[in-house]
DNA sequence: GTCTATAAGCTGATAGAC
DNA sequence: GTCTATCAGCTTATAGAC
């Protein structure tokens, strides 16, 4: 069991890796195949199809989401702290596993497509949810202001923390908390100077 | 020449609406013909390859979006003044061609290979530059916070507005003028309450 | 568990009739 | 300018030897 684990394992790295590089129609079951040093016919040993390894993928990464915000919140925070761990918490797991984030975010079309898209839709609306209520809650204890719709605020701050996948390398001297603080900052406060400057 | 400009222009509509949905690798040459009533070997005749109809797409398309900007450039703004027309300017027309916006901002892997990536490189780079022009002048003259990079500040509020255009859909009681004031007072004042509220 | 060999179908693109 | 017919290559996936 443990050599066979860890070569599914092998197989769905290497996919994600070139996955989130050259995106899931473009990538071949052969380029897989070869990434982890076998032909492509072996790969169907593994798994039944190439499109339940894309679901592998995005099925897990899905459940390490979820649990990560679930923990936070358990936390006892107010709503600007749950707000900036819920941005923290999705910044390190964007860190931690770039590719399935990456694929994840781009390949929306293609996983919709995908036989087993239920579970999927399931736990992105408790991710959504998730989102939503934190941002209602610091709108009802006036934290946030009232004037712009809490699901337009919601997909700004969405987009911009997740498509940080992009273009974020870590980096000793700029950490993902830095960006997470960055990004909590910009999006509570401003970019526009303080008046105390 | 009309009829045949209008064949064109016909394809390339047609081409951008199935790329936008599907994805341009999951595009076949086959569904695009069907969509403008020919057959796949008929599209030949007006474009030399599938990858022309995805250069040409993009290559409109950035020609149109660098227009906007430089116009926005010759005016005289305040530099707050300069980024909200920025967005503006982007949001107008991600809404007046949606599917051109999105291929952009979802095939870059794509259009990276294609043989005459140069020129979508170069207007690339002025765009980012212009972002970056107006976002230096206002750090410069005290209007935008000095603690946070103006490349972090830029990417963030670059992947918000882009993004927009994966679910704004026009409605008459939520514009794109007001979306694009909402996304400006959230980037520039913070979601935060204000203090006099 | 991997390889060989191959099926069955789809892909972008071409040549020439009309 | 479109259609017919087709090519060569690539795709996912399968069956059976080892």
């Amino acid at each position: 069991m443990t050599s066979q684990e860890s070569r599914r394992t092998e197989i769905l790295r290497a996919s994600a890796a070139l996955f989130a590089r050259q995106g899931v129609a473009s990538t071949t079951v052969r380029q897989i195949a070869a990434e982890v040093g076998m032909l492509s016919g072996s790969l169907f040993h593994h798994f039944p199809s190439k499109d339940a390894i894309v679901n592998e993928i995005v099925t897990d990464y899905l459940a390490v989401l979820l649990r990560s915000y679930r923990e936070v919140m358990t936390r006892d925070l107010s709503a600007r702290g749950r707000l900036e761990a819920l941005i923290t918490a999705s910044l390190r797991i964007a860190e931690a596993d770039p590719h399935s984030t990456m694929i994840y975010q781009n390949e929306m079309s293609y996983i919709r497509d995908l036989p087993q898209y239920e579970a999927v839709r399931d736990a992105a609306v408790e991710v959504q949810g998730t989102w939503l209520a934190v941002i209602g809650a610091g709108r009802d204890d006036g934290t946030f202001r009232k004037d712009i719709e809490p699901g337009v605020f919601y997909r700004l701050i969405r987009d911009a923390v997740w498509l940080a996948v992009r273009w974020y390398r870590p980096d000793g001297s700029y950490t993902v908390d830095r960006l997470a603080a960055d990004c909590a900052s910009v999006f509570l406060d401003g970019y526009a100077a303080f008046d105390d400057d």
